[in-house]
RNA sequence: GGUCCCAUCGUCUAACGGUUAGGACAGAUGGUUUUCAAUCAUCUAAUCGGGGUUCGAUUCCCCGUGGGACCGCCA
């Protein structure tokens, strides 16, 4: 057998989104579990729609998550001409025929079809132009010269034996009356030159196949296998479409999520393999396979993602997780300020055990990122006179403790709670409000460590 | 409407025709002597319905029902 080549064939007429990310994903894994290539392909020949941003944010979205494409991506438009060529192979071994008919005449048609209830086939009117005049203002389009009668088999290696009969399969055009080709031509024509072997894709193009393959039968080329993979539904339970939100992948590195989190997530979205649910990128390539892929669609659920995120980010080394969250910081939020990055490598370990995104530790980091903190008009409700008198007790102890280590906090803490007869909450909230600005957050005693002893004073003073 | 596909806890899913139908997320409850979390323990929760085949169906077959995809000179 030839080796494995699977291919990502988009077409760049908008922002890619997570069920494709999933598709390229699942082909990128499945070529490298097989040790072959993974090509990507950017459809482009639907000229008004196509835009050079999207190829860009298609190759970006893929990259982020860690599928790259072997060699330079393929772009469709650029071999036309050969697609064109074949489509005059076809015509000239009666394998296709041009059809004469008016736009006005395939609208009646359909409507026509449309009325008594039935599904609209193209009636082959033109298939046989024996007694047909051809007229002169009409450019013709190509047709393909599908099979009428019988039964056709695909073999999908997710779906299983899928049959259907050939009537209902229309001789579909394959070159525009401008001359340029169709999906179904262009798609066989490069998936052939391009030698794929496994053609893997959502279960949108089912129906496709039948036409494809009889493509590929006509010119005499090797048919690839298929693998039609189900599609994601939205939290809805339809197919996800590019205008629902939270689909891009943009949309998911914007509040924090790990491209491995996102990775795994989206394996085990319609795939799995036991039990298992992490997957290191080693793992994921050497279990993939296609016998794991579901037959049933999928729904996104957000608080799955999530949960993920928090797994990889609790597992994650804190020097590389504070190398993400420095990014990410820079690229939605606030750059993190150089003197105060010892303070946060020393300290993300306890901020990061409240967060389930990078988002999250952002947030948990405030106090440390800001200069000035802001009370809330709600938490400063919080404040009596007496926190107010707690606070600034321990302002003066704290200014004279010699070295400030939690256990001297604690003593200081115990000491203020039995001096105001209050518990710990009593201390605590204060404490925390007045240092970070918000009722919750870190331990204190954690906060106060990873505060410089001038900030503290400084806070603690007003 | 036609054609095709699918069907296990709310969600993602596991289970050579023989399991008390398992795991994970979410949810609930309780413990950890500060908030929010985290963590630990426990719990709730599913084979769409009806017929077959079989000693025995989640699993195989048929019929319903429900959901989805496709039905472009888009890809």
């Amino acid at each position: 057998m030839s080796k494995v080549a699977t291919r990502f064939a988009p077409s760049p007429t908008g922002p890619l989104h997570i069920g494709g990310v999933r598709t390229a994903l699942f082909n990128w894994l499945f070529s490298k579990n097989n040790k072959g290539k993974f090509y990507l392909r950017i459809e482009d020949t639907d000229k008004e729609r196509s835009k050079e941003e999207y190829k860009k944010q298609i190759i970006d979205s893929l990259n982020w998550i860690g599928v790259y494409h072997d060699d330079k991506e393929y772009i469709q438009s650029k071999n036309i001409n050969k697609h064109k060529e074949i489509a005059e192979e076809l015509l000239k071994n009666d394998f296709a025929y041009k059809c004469y008919c008016s736009e006005e005449e395939i609208k009646e048609q359909k409507e026509k079809c449309k009325k008594k209830g039935i599904a609209y086939v193209y009636n082959r009117k033109w298939r046989d132009p024996k007694d047909l005049k051809i007229p002169q203002n009409i450019k013709p389009v190509i047709r393909f010269k599908s099979k009428i009668s019988g039964n056709s088999v695909v073999k999908d290696l997710v779906q299983g034996e899928i049959n259907i009969g050939n009537s209902i399969i229309e001789d579909f055009i394959i070159l525009r009356q401008d001359g340029s080709p169709t999906y179904q031509l262009s798609a066989v024509v490069d998936d052939h030159l391009m030698n794929i072997t496994h053609v893997i894709r959502g279960d949108d193009h089912k129906i496709n196949t039948f036409k494809q393959k009889q493509i590929y039968e006509a010119m005499k080329w090797n048919v690839p296998e298929f693998a039609h993979i189900p599609l994601i539904h939205s939290e809805k339970g339809s197919k996800l479409s590019k205008r629902d939100k939270a689909s891009t992948i943009d949309d998911y590195i914007k509040i924090g999520i790990l491209s491995d989190a996102l990775r795994n997530y989206l394996l085990r979205l319609g795939w799995s393999h036991k039990d298992k649910e992490i997957f290191s990128l080693d793992e994921s390539i050497n279990l993939f396979n296609l016998k794991g892929i579901g037959k049933s669609p999928s729904k996104l659920d957000m608080s799955r993602i999530l949960s993920i995120n928090e797994h990889y980010i609790k597992h994650m080394d804190e020097k590389i997780l504070f190398k993400f969250l420095k990014i990410y910081s820079q690229k939605y939020k606030k750059s993190i300020d150089t003197s105060k990055e010892e303070t946060l490598i020393k300290s993300i370990n306890f901020l990061k055990n409240k967060a389930k995104t990078l988002e999250d530790i952002y947030k948990n980091s405030e106090y440390i990122l800001k200069d000035n903190i802001e009370i809330s008009a709600e938490d400063f409700k919080l404040l009596d006179n007496s926190s107010k008198n707690i606070v600034k007790d321990f302002l003066n102890e704290f200014e004279k403790m010699s070295k400030i280590t939690k256990e001297n906090l604690e003593k200081t803490v115990n000491g203020l709670i039995d001096k105001h007869k209050t518990n710990f909450k009593g201390v605590g909230q204060p404490l925390r409000i007045v240092l970070t600005g918000s009722r919750f957050g870190p331990g204190i005693y954690n906060i106060i460590l990873s505060l410089n002893k001038d900030v503290v004073i400084k806070r603690l003073k007003n």
